[in-house]
DNA sequence: TGGTTATTTGGTAAAATAGCCAACAATAAA
DNA sequence: TTTATTGTTGGCTATTTTACCAAATAACCA
């Protein structure tokens, strides 16, 4: 790897591991419907408080989603819906895996 | 999180956690070109032989690619194209964070 | 057969992640 | 001002991930 393909897949690999995370993805695929504060998230995914905040600034970190203060409470959603994509090709290779396990079972 | 929304979130990060290291999404990036053997992957690297191979078994596991036997050697490709999908919405949330970024200098 | 090359697997130590609790900070309400 | 409410941060432990080495396996060749 050249210093520059290395640098180039650090930076492409830390965007998928801010995401490569059950609540993170599904933190991901909550706020594609509207904008959430942390309580809301937190009620929804039944964790402490504090690992939700955690998880949150992962993804802010990541350029995933913005935060928008309102009173007391954070309000979060995504930075871009492009983000949303990357459930749309996990779903496509899950989809395409299964079908590779039939073709192989009908052989 | 419902137990299904819960299954249906590990599901997708299990997938995404096996693109999320810089030496796999690196092995992903050359298999669009071509097939390669475990050998000459890791020459393109520099790590230690096992290392890569083991890289390489997180990526079949998870669907990613597929490998083939040649005589003593094995050789990898991409299990299907929409893999390479996955480097495209990276390049475009890296894109849009470097366009938020000069939004806010310019304020 | 014996040796050589290619790959995988097991072991191990170091580093990174994740989750909870407690403490702190900020804002709103009484 | 005191009291709640909402979030973030630091500290700690447990788990997972990663990389290398050494050993085992597999297939080819002399």
């Amino acid at each position: 790897m050249t210093e520059e393909e290395k640098k180039r897949s650090e930076t492409r690999a830390r965007i998928l591991k801010a995401l490569a995370h059950p609540t993170r993805i599904f933190i991901v695929e909550k706020l594609n419907e509207k904008s959430y504060c942390v309580c809301e998230l937190t009620a929804l995914i039944g964790a402490d408080t504090s690992t939700v905040s955690k998880h949150l600034s992962v993804l802010k970190n990541a350029g995933l989603v913005i935060d928008e203060k309102k009173g007391t409470a954070v309000y979060y959603s995504l930075a871009c819906n492009c983000v949303l994509d990357f459930i749309g090709c996990v779903e496509t290779v899950i989809r395409k895996n299964i079908e590779r396990d039939i073709r192989f079972l009908k052989t």
